[in-house]
DNA sequence: CTTTTGCACTCTCAAGGGGAGAGTGCTAAC
DNA sequence: GTTAGCACTCTCCCCTTGAGAGTGCAAAAG
């Protein structure tokens, strides 16, 4: 099979030249010229020549010029070629591999892992690490417990997916004793222990309502609790950034307004999170280019995203965001390896 | 008493000219020069006379010229002269201080308390709102709970502070049942509930040893539990930042190393929690002018902080970052009154 | 037919040179 | 003590200019 077969209308060396190209402005920064190009391909073709193949590269929409008389620079759609044919990845170390792993290891509890990891990936790419806490979609009632606070609050703790535990703080229309909230609790564990929080609550409210008169103390009591604990929790904390100001090192993200909008957008978080979300589906690492992602503010940046799991579910998502020219070839293998350690201390914790 | 025993070497009309300058300046964020200054001030006094007294007030260390034909600039100890003695506040409007309390009373649960508090903060001053939390410092226990998770694991629940709720997981040496775990929680609860957790600890660990022979395994067993569960917290999430994005808008701080020093600092806290500390002794508001606070990374930045307190405890210090020339006037009543607004809301809460 | 050479052309960038504007300090007059 | 006048000094903006980089095209070379 040729290489024409797999790109038509790109040989073998218009190819070569592009991953040249890309290499060097990636380490560059900096706008690629023929003569340049040509030097650094090492292939002996005159400035010229390079020129004529540039030039059919930019009518294919790989490439880009500035202005008239700048280099070239590769549009998305060159890198997209780039990091799906030409990108040769470069595998870890395993003495970095095993750094990494000793540094998960030394971290106590679930949610400085999350931390942890986020801040990983970017003190090791220098871009900003990204880390989607686990999705409450499908939250497991593992047990419940109820604690009297004081006089009309009630303190809800859920046990949930077997690792997690949320604190609700209830008011109640009366005080309630101890035991009566013990023998609540109770009574929602053996019902529900191990069902999905949102289906349970739906099914209390439906006991609820058929039997209400034969309801005694008790129930009503623990429906009322159930009802007001199992609430659906405020989307909160949705995901973990970490080296915000690494991006500020990158020329193209130096300009203020657009670093404004950037940081807008992790505050506000709504088009991030939607990319994260299409991350989450499929599984392995998954790259947006520039405006592939679909979000303005993300136009010149690049969001690499590797879903983690445990225990055969996926978790959440974790990545990493820089500009578009960031070193896929270093940076792909680290978020990989990185989901997987995630991955795999989540799996001890437990 | 004239207003030169107040400012020695400062006449009434020095005076009023400065804080006609700093007004102006915090306003246009320009040098201001003489003839600006005389028209503005309604003096009817000439520029060169203006220029007179500007000169004395530079030989005051109380403004600054960038440079031979600029106007002039207040100096940190303008400002602070400014601040003590010239500031005339800008009381918050009643329907303002109502639609803030409200806001606050709309919040459930004390942890978005803060965050609110903060992000309301930036909101209304268009500069960083920080609020630090609840120092750990003298955590008083009122309750403990205890709940097996799995073979070796136990889950801790401290109700501390009447208010906070902390969860830690324990490993265990061995499996508990929850009968056990019940009698444990209800010893130490005997014990020690309303006492501070760190000395509770010490007590606990003094019993052990000294009676460690007739000691019974449900005694042993309590210990465990608190040794492990009572253990210094990470000191994590010292304090919330929101509107960092906001301080991008003023052009002395969109420089893009002094930003990146700055978010690096939000980053790193050390500097900031220092100077919140400092705040937190104090009571009412404090403001740190520029190299006053000390670090350079703030050298441009001025402080504004308040401690909050509720029950007649100071829990924490808010404040906002932002500027030296930040309007004084309104973000002092402001970051007041959000303070007394924020304790009136913990108390209510509890 | 592909590659190279030569050349005119275009564009950016940095440096340099006024000129306008703003503001100052000083001196002498009011 | 206050003001007017004036020379002086900055900055900032605009313009020009030249160097450098890179291009595209046409014609020559392979």
């Amino acid at each position: 099979m040729s290489a024409e077969a797999m790109n038509p209308d790109l040989n073998e060396r218009a190819q070569y030249l592009l991953k040249t190209l890309v290499e060097r402005y990636i380490r560059e920064g900096q706008p690629v010229g023929s003569r340049a190009l040509a030097r650094e391909s090492g292939l002996d073709l005159s400035p010229a020549t390079v020129r004529n193949v540039m030039a059919d590269l930019e009518d294919l929409g790989l490439l880009h010029s500035p202005h008239t008389s700048a280099g070239r620079v590769p549009t998305a759609r060159g890198y997209r070629l780039f990091v799906d044919t030409l990108l040769k990845l470069e595998p870890l170390q395993i003495t970095q591999v095993k750094d990494l792993e000793q540094r998960f290891s030394k971290v106590q509890n679930p949610a400085t892992l999350l931390e942890t990891a986020s801040s990983l990936l970017s003190s090791i790419t220098h871009l900003a690490g990204i880390v989607m806490l686990p999705r409450q979609d499908h939250a497991t009632l593992r047990q419940v417990e109820y604690l009297p606070l004081s006089e009309n609050q009630v303190l809800a703790i859920l046990v949930v997916n077997d690792r997690e535990v949320q604190n609700r703080i209830i008011r109640t229309e009366r005080r309630y004793t101890a035991s009566e909230l013990e023998r609540a609790a109770n009574y929602i564990n053996s019902l529900c222990a191990g069902k999905d929080l949102y289906l349970v609550r739906e099914r209390l409210m439906e006991e609820l309502k058929s039997a209400r008169e034969q309801m005694n103390t008790m129930m009503l009591a623990a429906i009322e609790m159930a009802d007001k604990g199992f609430d659906k929790r405020p989307p909160s904390d949705d995901f973990l950034v970490a080296g915000q100001t690494n991006l500020m090192e990158y020329g193209e993200l130096s300009d203020v307004e657009k670093l404004r909008q950037l940081f807008d957008a992790f505050n506000h978080k709504r088009d991030i999170l939607h990319l994260l979300d299409q991350s989450l589906k499929a599984s392995g690492v998954q790259i947006f280019i520039g405006e592939e992602s679909g979000y303005e503010v993300l136009d010149d940046c690049s969001v690499v995203t590797s879903p983690y799991e445990a225990e055969g579910e996926v978790l959440g998502v974790l990545g990493v965001i820089g500009p578009t020219r960031m070193a896929y070839d270093r940076v792909i293998p680290i978020v990989d390896v990185t989901a997987r350690l995630l991955g795999a201390a989540l799996n001890k914790q437990q």
